[in-house]
RNA sequence: GCACCCAUAGCUCAGUUGGAUAGAGCGUCUGACUUCGAAUCAGAAGGCCGCAGGUUCGAGUCCUGCUGGGUGCACCA
């Protein structure tokens, strides 16, 4: 029994009272947490509703509370409900049978196995940096909202593939190719042997991070802000089609110049304990023709059509009519070029086609990386007869009943013409298999700006805040800040636990600068802009994952002290016994009217409420994943951590006199640290044993 | 011009498909370490929820208009 089986037993019950007294069918129940405990475990204002439908069925008019009172018997007949109370101006509360349900919740484990026996396969796809540079914050915060969502998914029991797309063979990586053959006028032999040199401060993706900005003035004459230099760009030009036609030493630097980059931003990502199931390449959708297919497919089903007169003419356009055209904008979108290229929508349509299974060709595939406990992170290739090692088991790729794609709001309108291409090709999939799991940007404070040493206009020092752009080399670079999160945390460690060995003093304060930078990309809602803040992000105090962690980390210590002193007492007699969470488990069963006093009254409602808080983990798991909002989650762990906090303060658990309290004390604190250490997990923070 | 997003305490943000007295964190002030560790806790102060209408038993939440800010609308990716 979990508080989400009870509570669907008892939305049972109201819709049965419903349709037998005012023969109504109620769509939707609405549940609620009364404001204070004292006013009931659990809520329903139904009775709102079911005075609406009455009078709009039969013309009649009856009071809310009345119909609250008609439906109350039903409810009551629940063994683990102890009373049902009409409560303002209809409201039916209701009250949980305390002593009933502790000993209930203690009988875990709630397996999810049920849930899923659907064969369907969700898709998530995050992080797709350009492998051009070093990861900055804001490509942390799609990494980490994927990740996160990806978690929060597993746990309500779904299968999820998690893909991240390698642009390899677009203008960003060109340009990074462009500085290393025309800046620094290197062939691959030099970028190799500079790669290998490369010291710990400046690695590779950061060499090009810098690279990269160059790249940008080269471009101009007389370097940014100046006139573009059509000589140069036209290098640019030259390197692209390179790289798309392949096999030759320019689209082989680059391969070199990209994979290395991804290898580096797969170890930041490593940081932070994100992985990846496939690396899906843009140089096989290319290579293996993926486009030409979805070309065949869009033109047989008349989702595009060939312009043959006005400013499109020789295009292939998709119609887009819920854009307006206007002088400047058309209201179709462009496909295919005029000259026969294929835009990036275009590719994009194709890609997601594959991904929904409907494109009719696959990749072929060879492990990218693999990791100590057995994963594997693949990656597409278009040699037929890649190998892979003995022991390293290929999954099936692609075919996902639902694909989210974790892309920052700023592409809402391309991923919209995916969404409503891929239906129109596939209009049994309809636009809900394509979901655009979007969020707001991360942009620097000028605060945050100033501490990194750039200038600022008066222009922009007026404004809320900065955007980062990886062309001006603007922005916070991941594993700057991680390193500096680590070095903070360290310090702190080694103040508070001088006898801790160093390996564990710095594996701690690796769990606490992830949980940290986690947190702080978590707790806001996706659609709130990050203006990004050192002091905040480097915090440890308050709202922040280090508080969450903390929670656990104390209540664990209570376990850990119990259980030291179980082994002293024992030690003096036969060695055997049956632990203090077994002991507290049978006083629970055994002494039922005791436990009623003492969860009763205003100190029951206090232990109590932190009880139920911590029961509704998979309830907030539920809501997070059904909105796509990872924030959810992130807002409950830090309540049930603020919770437990104030219990820890009031109670001396340990010391304790009165056996069956100091039972249920133990009881509760131990599902609120099971409860806690769960949530935190799926938010992908790991509690450490000290700290 | 058109589309989407945002506006809630001094600052940064929550507020679940409309529900009971609008909540956190930071900052400010006051207090609590003989402890299961104070990365903690308690208390105080701080709100015409951008403005004006509307919908209804009920609106921070839904609708319309307005104001102010952001983003997007390439034969770029």
């Amino acid at each position: 029994m979990n508080l989400i089986e009870l509570q669907n037993r008892l939305k049972g019950a109201i819709r049965a009272a419903a349709a037998e007294l005012f023969e109504i069918e109620i769509d939707q129940l609405v549940t609620e947490v009364p404001p204070r405990t004292e006013l009931g475990d659990l809520a329903f204002p139904v009775a709102f509703e079911l005075a609406k439908q009455i009078k709009k069925k039969g013309g009649e008019k009856r009071a809310p509370r009345s119909i609250a009172e008609a439906l109350k018997p039903g409810l009551e007949e629940i063994e683990e409900v102890a009373r049902v109370e009409v409560a303002g101006a209809g409201y039916l509360n209701i009250f949980f049978d305390r002593a009933k349900l502790i000993s209930e919740l203690q009988s875990k484990p709630e397996a999810h196995q049920d849930a899923s026996t659907e064969p369907r396969k969700l898709m998530v796809e995050h992080t797709s940096i350009n492998p051009n540079k070093a990861a900055h914050i804001g490509h942390v915060r799609n990494a980490v909202l994927g990740d996160t969502f990806v978690r929060i998914l597993h746990a309500a029991g779904n299968a999820v593939e998690v893909q991240n797309y390698i642009d390899n063979t677009g203008v960003q990586v060109a340009d990074v190719v462009v500085g290393f053959m025309h800046i620094e006028k290197m062939d691959l032999d030099a970028i190799k042997s500079l790669d290998s040199s490369l010291s710990a401060d400046v690695p590779f993706d950061y060499y090009c991070w810098n690279l990269y900005t160059r790249v940008g003035a080269f471009y101009r004459e007389g370097g940014i802000g100046g006139e573009p230099n059509p000589e140069r760009l036209k290098l640019r030009i030259e390197v692209l089609h390179a790289i798309e036609a392949g096999n030759n030493p320019t689209a082989e630097l680059a391969d070199y110049v990209a994979t290395r980059n991804v290898q580096q931003i797969l170890n930041t990502m490593e940081r932070l304990g994100i992985r990846y199931d496939l690396l899906a390449r843009e140089s096989e959708i290319l290579h293996l023709h993926f486009w030409e297919r979805a070309f065949e497919l869009m033109k047989e089903r008349g989702v595009i059509h060939f312009q043959t007169e006005g400013r499109t003419r020789g295009c292939w356009v998709m119609p887009f009519e819920s854009h307006t055209g206007t002088d400047e904008h058309e209201s179709d979108k462009i496909i295919v070029r005029s000259n026969g290229t294929v835009t990036y929508t275009g590719k994009d349509i194709a890609y997601q086609l594959w991904k929904l299974g409907h494109l009719g060709l696959d990749f072929y595939y060879q492990p990218f990386r693999t990791y100590d406990d057995g994963h594997a992170t693949w990656a597409t290739t278009s040699e037929p007869n890649a190998k892979a090692p003995p022991g390293v088991l290929r999954p099936d790729f692609g075919g996902g009943a639902i694909v989210y794609n974790v892309i920052d709001s700023r592409q809402s309108y391309p991923q919209e013409i995916v969404r409503k291409g891929v239906a129109a090709v596939v209009p049994e999939l309809g636009e809900e298999a394509s979901v655009h799991l979007s969020y707001e940007m991360v942009a620097l404070s000028p605060a945050a700006c100033e501490q990194l040493g750039i200038g600022l206009s008066d222009e922009d020092r007026k404004r809320p805040y900065i955007e980062m752009s990886g062309r001006k080399g603007l922005g916070v670079k991941a594993d700057d800040l991680i390193s500096r999160l680590e070095t903070d945390a360290l310090a702190e460690v080694q103040t508070r636990h001088p006898e801790l060995a160093a390996a564990e003093m710095s594996e701690t304060a690796h769990a606490i600068a992830t949980g940290a930078l986690r947190y702080f990309l978590l707790k806001f809602t996706r659609n709130s802009v990050i203006a990004f803040d050192f002091k905040e992000a480097l915090s440890f105090e308050g709202e922040t994952g280090p508080y969450c962690q903390y929670a656990a980390v104390r209540a664990n210590s209570i376990f850990r002290k119990l259980d030291e002193q179980a082994v002293s007492t024992r030690s003096s007699s036969d060695g055997v016994g049956p632990g203090p969470l077994a002991e507290a488990a049978t006083l629970i069963r055994d002494r039922k009217q005791d436990l009623a006093n003492i969860l009763d009254g205003e100190s029951g409602n206090e232990i109590w409420s932190l009880l139920m808080l911590a029961g509704r983990l998979e309830e907030a798991n539920a809501q997070a994943a059904a909105s796509a909002e990872p924030a959810f989650l992130a807002k409950y762990t830090f309540n049930l951590a603020r919770a437990f906090n104030l219990f820890y303060h009031r109670h001396r658990i340990i010391a304790e006199e009165d056996a069956t309290k100091r039972a249920v004390l133990i009881a509760v604190a131990d599902y609120t640290r099971e409860q806690l250490t769960a949530a935190l997990l799926r938010l992908g923070i790991t509690v450490p044993e000290r700290m």
